[in-house]
DNA sequence: GATTGATCATAC
DNA sequence: GTATGATCAATC
């Protein structure tokens, strides 16, 4: 199958990820030619990656949106039986090193969940990979309760960032993001500063946003009861 | 069962 | 090694 063109506008794009909804992994990796993987654990963006195919998203390997002439990021949504997100969902790697020269206004993550366009994907264990069904995609923007959320999240972890260093952060922070590791092991390394303005090798980490705010925004925009 | 910290594949 | 795409699995 030759290479899909992007999507011509916005609608066109929801209007595709709309054709792939209820078909199965395996289903759609057949008509790209490819297997679906017998579980996940050594292809970890095996789903992402074929639903950016799909959809005709420019190469993944480059720091702007999924399909830059839009303004969209893809993002799949793995969810459990009743619809609800089951993983949180990583967002953009951080500078460990800059984060006293952005704000929130201006800074990767507000680009990045600007627009997004979330294509859920059944996630269940129990759930052979290629027999995983997609759902209706969601194009969403941050309302302004979550904008305001997000805000103040990312006012408060990228303040503790610059002023106090990498070594301050865990998981447990955050309302609707945390930031985790995001790397290939705990041995990695990148270069960070400290409290001080002192250069030094930290963990890389990155924004994620937690299953407790992807499962708000999941049921707000499909006007589904919050519980 | 939910959550946090750790980890995997691939392209360049 | 750094970026993309994420889920795994130990622990709370």
């Amino acid at each position: 199958m030759a290479a899909l063109e992007p999507p011509g506008s916005e609608q066109e794009l929801y209007t595709r990820a709309q054709g792939l909804a209820g078909a199965t992994l395996g289903e759609l990796a057949a008509q790209l030619g490819q297997r679906a993987p017998a579980d996940l654990r050594r292809a970890k963006g095996f789903t992402g990656h074929l639903v950016e195919q799909l959809l005709g998203a420019a190469a993944s390997s480059r720091a702007e949106p999924d399909f830059p002439a839009l303004g969209v990021e893809l993002k799949t949504l793995p969810v459990g039986p009743s619809g609800r997100p089951v993983e949180s969902t990583f967002v953009c790697t951080i500078d460990l090193s800059a984060m006293d020269r952005f704000s929130y206004e201006d800074c990767w993550l507000r680009r990045k969940l600007a627009r997004v366009l979330w294509i859920p994907v059944e996630g269940s264990r129990e759930i052979p990979v290629p027999a995983r069904r997609l759902g209706a995609p969601l194009l969403w923007s941050p309302s302004s309760e979550e904008e305001a959320v997000l805000r103040a999240d990312w006012e408060e972890l990228a303040g503790l960032i610059a002023r106090g260093g990498a070594e301050l952060l865990h998981g447990r922070l955050g309302r609707a993001l945390q930031v985790r590791p995001k790397a290939a092991g705990s041995w990695s390394r990148r270069r960070a500063l400290d409290g001080d303005g002192v250069s030094y090798l930290a963990l890389p980490r990155g924004f994620y946003l937690r299953a407790s705010f992807t499962a708000q925004l999941v049921c707000r925009s499909y006007a589904l009861p919050t519980r």
